[in-house]
DNA sequence: ATGCTCGACTCAGAAAAATTTAT
DNA sequence: TATAAATTTTTCTGAGTCGAGCA
């Protein structure tokens, strides 16, 4: 079994053989006919031109398109694709009409859905063929699912949230930026016809098939397999261990940094204060980052003065710490939390003489955070903080709110419930679904045709007691025992309904699933679901089954976190 | 020691695609 | 029963964390 340490220190396998990457398609220059117009007069674009233009025209619906900074990054870098005649004809963005072009291409969307049976069915083939041919490869003795096999298609820069890059041209990667990572008496992948691979190397120590650089940030992208994969598996798995060993010391880690608020050191008061926000809001550790590079967001270390606000005494609590700030992804992180006088006066202490943009914790960084917790417990980071809390909440919430009498919707509205508490606890947030209002409305409609089905079936099963008690007979006594039997189906139907509009009333903001696949232990739920009779189905999809293969086989009904 | 950069990995929500349900 | 709408699942790729190596 896989779950055994079976390599020596670093070596991440022994074999690896791969197909290599499926690259974009090629540009498809534009018909004739789809014309693009500069200040009012048809232009025929360049190749490179069209092909840029045709981004730009693929998201005119988007908000982004008409953001400032999109804008000028784009054009910027369109400019860079044109020929000297188009230079020197365009010069304004604002002259540019694109429309003709946006309406082809959503011509083309609907073509799509249009098409025959035979058509889509001969597309789904030809994606099933791609993935069986370069969506596995073979790691040592298991032939595993690759997780991004296909190559990103060049396009415009999305960042999140206020982007300095936002708009910037991706540019498409060649098998000449494609390094390739193999183990050396495999079968090395062919690069493309009339190409070669920047470099293969042979690098046990990493777990990836194929890299490239990305011309955005300067940074590394990768290929690296499937979560059902072996050697994600057992990462995961030892991340929540990890998280199990910080069970075992957590009292005296948060005693410890109590005793630490008092220290006569700054930094070690920083640091104590610094840990305290990551134990009890789950905050992320805060990494430094250039600026004007990313979004402005911050974590815990990185916290700006200007981020919280101090109440001495706010509706009627004391020492309250009022947090609103943009994190990961740049979601905002709102939140009032009273705090131990203690860590109230040191906050104070901390903003003294600072301005607004000044950093909270001036003498604190991840790094000297976690070289701390490494000396409290091996293994420990920051980050295990957020795995700890966020799984002994569920464990902690499935005892409290699951009543062993409710019936299985009532049991799975309560694992969404303490799925939601750990998610409300992380901050996995999401933008209301586009038709929530709709979808709420259609559903409180269904609960009333269900309550009026509901009503006559009960007023059916009135008479027939009544008629069951003048005739005496045995058919009649029959009719009676099936109207209960409707009426008690029917009862279960709303109660259905009723449960689901609760759930997704309560969900309209919050994101399950980032909670569910990356921080809740999956075997407090494989537990849950034995100890209750709940078909793991009714818990994880089939992806998610895959993810946690290892948990489903391995948790009995008594697991304890 | 310390700080900085880079590489490799985990984690994040939006959007697209697939599937299910309603009409 | 075909089509459209709603819902769920999968894909996509950007955004973090964290440790190693180097000056």
């Amino acid at each position: 079994r896989w779950e055994e340490e079976r390599y020596p220190e670093g070596i991440k396998w022994k074999f690896l053989e791969h197909k290599g990457p499926v690259f974009a398609p090629p540009y498809e220059p534009l018909p004739e006919n789809v014309k693009f117009y500069y200040d009012g007069k048809v232009m025929k674009l360049s190749t490179k031109a069209e092909e840029v233009a045709t981004f730009f025209a693929k998201m005119l619906d988007h908000e982004y398109t008409t953001k400032e900074i999109f804008r000028k990054n784009f054009f910027k870098d369109w400019r860079k694709e044109m020929t000297s005649e188009e230079k020197s004809t365009i010069t304004n963005l604002s002259k540019c009409d694109f429309t003709h072009m946006s309406q082809y291409f959503k011509a083309q969307s609907e073509a799509r859905k249009q098409m025959s049976k035979e058509e889509k069915q001969k597309i789904k083939e030809e994606n099933e063929r791609l993935l069986k041919e370069y969506g596995y490869c073979v790691m040592d003795n298991h032939k595993e699912r690759i997780a991004n096999f296909k190559i990103e298609p060049p396009g415009l820069f999305r960042g999140r949230g206020n982007h300095p890059k936002m708009g910037m041209l991706k540019r498409r990667i060649m098998p000449e930026d494609i390094i390739i990572n193999c183990s050396k008496d495999s079968k090395i992948p062919a690069p493309p016809p009339g190409h070669k691979w920047k470099e293969v190397r042979h690098d046990n120590k990493v777990t990836w098939l194929v890299s490239w650089n990305e011309n955005i940030q300067g940074s590394i992208k990768y290929i690296m397999l499937n979560p059902s994969s072996r050697i994600k598996g057992e990462k995961d798995w030892q991340k929540y261990e990890t998280a199990r060993r910080l069970k075992k010391c957590v009292d005296k880690i948060r005693n410890q940094y109590r005793e630490d608020w008092k220290s006569k050191e700054m930094k070690v008061r920083q640091r104590a204060v610094a840990l305290y926000f990551i134990d009890k809001l789950a905050l992320r550790a805060g990494n430094e980052k250039e600026e004007g590079e990313t979004a402005d967001t911050v974590g815990c270390c990185s916290l700006r003065v200007e981020h919280i606000k101090l109440h001495p005494e706010l509706d009627g609590q004391e020492y309250v710490v009022e947090f609103d700030f943009l994190g990961k992804d740049s979601i905002r992180y709102y939140n009032k939390v009273p705090v131990e006088k203690r860590v109230f006066k040191n906050l104070q202490l901390f903003m003294e003489n600072k301005q607004p943009e000044d950093d909270l914790f001036d003498r604190l960084n991840t790094s000297i955070l976690n070289k701390h917790l490494q000396d409290l417990m091996e293994g420990l980071t920051a980050k295990v903080f957020r795995t700890y809390n966020a799984s002994i909440t569920l464990q902690q919430q499935l005892k409290e709110l699951t009543n062993p009498d409710d019936n299985i919707p009532a049991k799975i509205l309560s694992y969404n419930r303490a799925n939601r508490a750990v998610a409300i606890l992380c901050n996995h947030q999401r933008a209301p679904p586009k038709t929530f209002e709709k979808s709420m409305m259609n559903l409180q409609s269904k609960i009333d045709a269900k309550k009026e089905q509901l009503a006559d079936a009960r007023r059916e099963l009135k008479s027939a007691k009544a008629d069951a008690k003048v005739r005496r007979d045995e058919k009649s006594k029959k009719t009676v025992e099936s109207k209960k039997k409707a009426v008690q189906r029917i009862e279960e139907q709303l109660m259905k309904l009723e449960v689901q509009a609760t759930d997704r009333e309560e969900n309209k903001q919050i994101a399950l699933s980032t909670s569910k696949l990356n921080y809740l232990d999956p075997r407090i739920s494989v537990a849950w679901c034995k100890k209750w009779g709940i078909p793991i189905e009714k818990i994880y999809n089939k992806t998610q089954r895959d993810k946690f293969a290892w948990a489903i086989d391995m948790a009995e009904e008594d697991y304890e976190f």
